[in-house]
DNA sequence: GTGAAAGCGCTAACAG
DNA sequence: CTGTTAGCGCTTTCAC
């Protein structure tokens, strides 16, 4: 575990620094250095383990091998799982993951940004951004970083994306629930309420509701602050559900707020879907067990944190190459899954 | 957002780069430099908005400011709980956090620590460690890193760890299915099984048998493979519910285990807990909503990963002090939730 | 075919 | 009180 550098590797071989550090970054060859030395190099590299020191090499090339990753919360597994997927990407290309969780902050995000990008010399960020302008990351790009965005996009942003199909798996999930008969039907949704997978997700609920002729009422449509959504949930549920304007079914943005309406709906002692039906956009593994299984918009996670490192691997190679293509906006599909929350008003109301 | 370095920044104010970094670094009192010199510098940092290039400076000090994190699965909830907890900690102390998934594969896992400790040059590591042995890390920990271990511990390792008492938990899980009247209870551990948390969740399911004079039949007792747990489980809880030794209680390690039981019951069409009951080490938030929801141990994740945290930065600011204290060893309680599960076999069997 | 030497941006003796 | 200078370990141009 001795800490042994390329001089004392060069040294105990009786050549040059360059002429190992051409060897072992596979320049042996276009330097025309012999097979021999270059064996003997090799060899004697793995046996003493010699391990290149990637802060020095980052300093010198510029390039750290690192990417960052900001997500508002690393504890949710939607992200939990992005993160997985980016990572299994990253590493198989030699590159190591910094993952901050945002909390949803404005200002968090950009200084996390500075500091990976700046401090620590991330080659490029995955960001599921919380900010409003895109400003920030136009100039971030403009001064050559690589950047993809997941999940959310920002008006004016002019750069890569992976997102999926917000507004269509809101729509068909309001369908859905319409079709069961439901017709009071409230969403919740999570501040900040402007990112964009949000207010995608309010225009498929709105354009689903309009198309079966039900007129938006906007005392059942919620915000919930993303850092108090356990009260929230439980105060602005309460008020739905009670008096003659009580909602029959919910349509909530992520799966955090499902988790917690359940709660509170379980302390209500009331029945889903009998007294109010259930929906999720996010899946997660247990809706399937959940008494009743609830019904949700699936999104492709791994696929998700796939994409995105392509488009960032493709960004980061060509960065000191050619011009940059027009950038690619990759919009993955998303997938009801029908289970029970939902019941079917129609029938339950004729019996 | 154009790159500026000290050197750009110190002649802009006419001074020199000793100056500036020392002002900036908090160190301008001690070189007694004056005041209003002092705020000069500060407020055209600031003004530039300078942002030290954090690969230069840790080549220079020999300190990254990151820390990696291993765990087997970043996606596992348990894991992605405590990476938050951690982050949450490590950037109030201005540290970063590497994340990587080890898929409990010894060597990968090695690889990942040499990587981080050796190329990045990470300050400390915390990890859910996959290795046999302790060599590796009491080599480590002699060549000066600091190094801390959570969830699972190795024998003969020689310093800091933070675990749960997996024992306890898993004796009192098990006698609460034996005071509901289960008897032929089998309990599915995940692979590798020689880890210290899975091996002491198996001491504590043996001794509540022993103790309630049940003997323990190795036919109940499966290792699930990391890599193939839906498979695995689906086959061979089949086989364990079938035949005039079919199980009345399962007890399984962790909570993807307790998702493909469920999986796999449902599937069979069996009911929880009529015919067979259903618990978990380690609690998901919705098992308390599953049908039904299942009795789970709770382990307290946030605390993990904050006493983690506070070992290891204790461990780093002291590495170039005195001499370590000895190492010390937190094992936090854990949390028997009961929930309805198990059912209580007697007045089923009554009835 | 191979080596000497410069320099990435920063810190911290040491000098004055 | 402030500046000069020598590296940290690596890559890479240029010279031999």
């Amino acid at each position: 575990m001795k800490k042994i550098d390329l001089d004392k590797l060069a040294k105990t071989l009786g050549v040059s620094k360059t002429l190992v550090s051409l060897v072992l970054n596979g320049k042996g060859d276009r330097y025309g250095i012999s097979k021999k030395t270059q064996n003997e190099v090799l060899k004697k590299a793995q046996e003493m383990n010699y391990k290149p020191n990637l802060i020095a090499r980052g300093l010198r090339t510029g390039k750290s091998n690192i990417i960052g990753l900001i997500v508002s919360d690393i504890s949710n597994p939607f992200y939990a799982k992005i993160s997985r997927s980016i990572e299994d990407s990253a590493s198989k290309n030699g590159y190591n993951l910094i993952i901050c969780s945002s909390e949803e902050d404005e200002n968090k995000e950009k200084e996390l940004i500075e500091l990976l990008v700046r401090g620590q010399n991330a080659d490029g960020i995955i960001v599921s951004s919380t900010q409003q302008k895109a400003v920030f990351f136009n100039e971030l790009q403009a001064a050559g970083k690589s950047i993809v965005l997941i999940d959310r996009t920002i008006p004016l942003y002019e750069g890569n994306y992976v997102t999926v199909n917000n507004y269509g798996g809101a729509f068909e999930l309001t369908e859905h629930l319409i079709k069961n008969g439901h017709r009071k039907i409230a969403m919740l949704t999570i501040s900040p309420q402007f990112i964009s997978s949000i207010t995608q997700r309010v225009e498929g609920y709105k354009d689903a509701l309009k198309k079966h002729g039900i007129v938006f009422n906007k005392n059942y449509l919620k915000e919930i602050p993303f850092n108090d959504i356990s009260g929230s949930v439980n105060r602005d549920l309460k008020a739905l559900l009670k008096g003659k304007q009580a909602v029959d079914a919910l349509f909530v943005a992520n799966n955090n707020l499902a988790v917690s309406c359940f709660e509170t709906i379980n302390n209500m002692r009331l029945k889903i879907p009998a007294d109010i039906a259930l929906t999720s956009f996010d899946d997660l593994d247990m809706f399937k067990f959940s008494d009743p299984p609830i019904t949700a918009v699936a999104q492709p996670v791994q696929e998700i944190g796939e994409k995105a490192f392509g488009l960032l691997l493709n960004l980061m190679e060509n960065k000191s190459g050619k011009k940059q293509g027009k950038s690619k906006e990759i919009k993955l599909p998303v997938e009801l899954k029908i289970r029970k929350s939902c019941g079917n008003r129609a029938k339950m109301v004729k019996s």
